[in-house]
DNA sequence: GCCGTTTTCGGCCCGACTGTTTTCAGTCG
């Protein structure tokens, strides 16, 4: 198992047992040695490490054991789980309680408290159950919970269960990860599966799990006879609880019998002309609501098999042709295939709508900003707010990341629940950057600011702070809940301010748990281009913020955009990649991108750098 | 469950603010 996946379970524990209303004391350890394992320098199993050795990193497991509140308890779970993949505490309380009460945590407007009195009061287990208690209207009258709050869980319910089949990119690709691990082991598979559709267009919110797995030779996917091989057998337990079909490439289509594990032959759907129709594939579910497909090819047609199946509907709709399956002994690349639809290469992150079509057949695509243009990064914390690390810890990975300047941007006062500096604590900050910066080789380190926008739109700090340093991000961390007007003039008045570089995550979207606050991004935008304030491309993947369809409105209005880390452990410097993912599906180029620069264009050109 | 002893139990608890509700749960990063 990989710290993730530890994490998640020893997260999912804590959740259990508060809802179950034991010890708040006990339930917080669990969630603390969730944090821990979650943001841990070095991987626990020694597979992961990429040890030799079986089982566990013994010296990364004495590292956790000797971390503040990781006790032997956590030590003996955290290796029986490396060791069996199971956690027996952890499938004991599943067993008696259900996993689907984790969700009803999600839901806004609702607390562990709250949830907690659903299961133990009112005997909810899942989501289905308070719907149905919602529907019943004996949730009327329930002693705390009165007409808004009722409200606010109605719509939230609303926007979970959509979720179920619209979900978040981080929340799917540890899933598709082990199932592609899975996959690769088997015999028939000739490489390792490659992601295709959602994930290889890197959608923000994806709709399914689509891999391909090139096999030796077609025999692997013919299933005469009815004969599923073993592995695959192996492969689909899991699943079996859901449909599972395989089609053949012939339009045949068969239902999986887990019980006999072999196939039977399905009624017939109306034929189609479609190709993407014609390519063998298993198709099965995840859990009830989430589809995947293993889509089955050999060398000759696996590039072809890519191409078909990376295009959303739209996209694939507006192609001038459809290729030709024929291919040759070699198989057809995707290149090959562009150039005889007479189109341009089309990025697979540009594959999502009809727009990217037009603009190949006419040459005009934009050249997509590269992960190898990325210099530095311009927001990221240290534990002087709320980050894990030490400036002079995070400093030294950025600079072992080959950045060539970060900025350090802790929060601002008002965010008192992220240990938000005051004006002295970032004044004495500000001093220790520079020490920094005048020490250490290699990198430029600016100090600079996480400045919360007040709710009127003025900023935490005075001027006269603000203009001691090289860099200011300002953000809304506070009253989400301001009708359109007031919150676009809260943000529009913070751009205008000649001090502010950059607004960070400008909509305040959380990805599977809160939608963008009420926000005209036509007019913040447009005062973005008017006062040349850069708009951030936040990469945590929880937030994503822009959506690349903003991005692409800001672009076309001429603003700089900033891929930014928001990083509050040294492990999500690695979120420079799904920024960088949204700024190539908002088709940004290199020159629109202001990490891009030097740090000499920085200055000349955006004012960072330098005190104002 | 963890820690640290006045060494085998007792204390531990992100916190200011909001909004709904009427005394407290939820929110924010």
């Amino acid at each position: 198992m990989t710290n993730h996946e530890i994490s998640a379970v020893f997260r999912a524990i804590g959740s259990l047992l508060q809802i179950r209303g034991d010890d708040a004391f006990r339930a917080r350890i669990y969630e603390r040695a969730a944090d821990v394992i979650e943001d841990f320098p070095s991987e626990l199993s020694a597979e992961a490490s990429e040890q030799n050795t079986p089982g566990y990193n013994k010296s990364a497991i004495e590292q956790l054991r000797a971390t503040p509140g990781i006790g032997k308890a956590i030590q003996d779970k955290t290796v029986e789980m490396l060791e069996t993949g199971r956690c027996r505490y952890y499938d004991d309380l599943t067993a008696e309680m259900g996993t689907g009460i984790l969700e009803l945590l999600e839901l806004r407007g609702v607390g562990v408290k709250t949830v907690g009195r659903f299961y133990q009061e009112l005997g909810v287990r899942d989501l289905e159950d308070l719907q149905a208690l919602l529907e019943s209207g004996k949730m009327r009258g329930l002693k705390g919970i009165g007409k808004k709050t009722l409200q606010m869980i109605s719509e939230s319910l609303a926007f979970r269960t959509q979720l179920r089949k619209a979900r978040p990119l981080w929340a799917v690709l540890p899933i598709a990860q082990r199932i592609s691990e899975n996959l690769a082991q088997f015999g028939w598979i000739k490489r390792k599966p490659e992601f295709t559709g959602h994930l290889r267009r890197s959608e923000e919110i994806c709709r399914g799990i689509e891999l391909i797995v090139e096999c030796q030779d077609e025999s692997a996917f013919q299933f005469e006879n009815g004969v599923v091989p073993d592995s695959l057998q192996a492969f689909l337990e899991p699943f079996s609880q859901t449909q599972i079909v395989f089609k053949t490439g012939d339009q045949t289509q068969y239902l999986y019998d887990s019980d006999s594990a072999s196939l039977i032959e399905k009624s017939q759907d109306e034929p189609t002309s479609d190709v993407r129709e014609m390519l063998p594939v298993i198709q099965f579910y995840i859990d009830q609501y989430f589809p995947a497909s293993i889509y089955l090819c050999t060398a000759a047609t696996s590039e072809l098999t890519l191409f078909l199946t990376t295009a959303a509907d739209a996209h694939f709709d507006a192609l001038p042709d459809c290729p030709s399956p024929q291919t040759t002994e070699h198989g057809i690349t995707e290149a090959e295939i562009y150039e005889e639809l007479g189109l341009s290469y089309i990025p697979p992150e540009l594959r999502q709508d009809s727009t990217s079509v037009a603009a190949a057949k006419d040459n005009t695509l934009p050249d997509l900003v590269e992960f190898t243009d990325l210099r530095g990064d311009l927001h990221a914390h240290t534990d002087s707010s709320d980050g894990r690390n030490t400036l002079q810890e995070i400093v030294a990975a950025a600079k072992a990341e080959g950045l060539e300047y970060f900025a350090i941007t802790d929060h601002s006062v008002s965010s008192t629940v992220a240990n938000g500096l005051d004006q002295k604590r970032l004044l004495e900050q500000v001093k220790q950057v520079r020490e920094l910066d005048a020490e250490i080789e290699g990198i430029t380190v600016l100090a600079g600011s996480e400045v919360d926008i007040r709710r009127s739109g003025t900023l935490d700090f005075p001027d006269e702070i603000l203009a001691q340093l090289d860099i200011v991000v300002a953000s809304v961390h506070s009253h989400f809940n301001l009708t359109e007007a007031e919150m676009t003039k809260r943000i529009v008045r913070a751009i205008e301010h000649p001090f502010v570089n950059i607004i960070g995550h400008p909509t305040g979207r959380m990805l599977g748990r809160r939608p963008m606050y009420p926000l005209n991004l036509e007019e913040v935008i447009a005062a973005a281009a008017e006062n040349d304030t850069v708009l951030e491309i936040n990469g945590s993947p929880s937030r994503l913020d822009l959506d690349p369809q903003f991005v692409r409105m800001a672009k076309d209005a001429g603003v700089l955009l900033a891929v930014n880390t928001d990083a509050h452990a040294i492990r999500q410097l690695s979120h420079r990649h799904s920024g960088l993912n949204v700024a190539r599906r908002g088709w940004l180029t290199k020159a629109e991108v202001i990490n891009t620069y030097t740090l000499e264009e920085l200055r000349e050109q955006c004012s960072i750098g330098v005190p104002s």
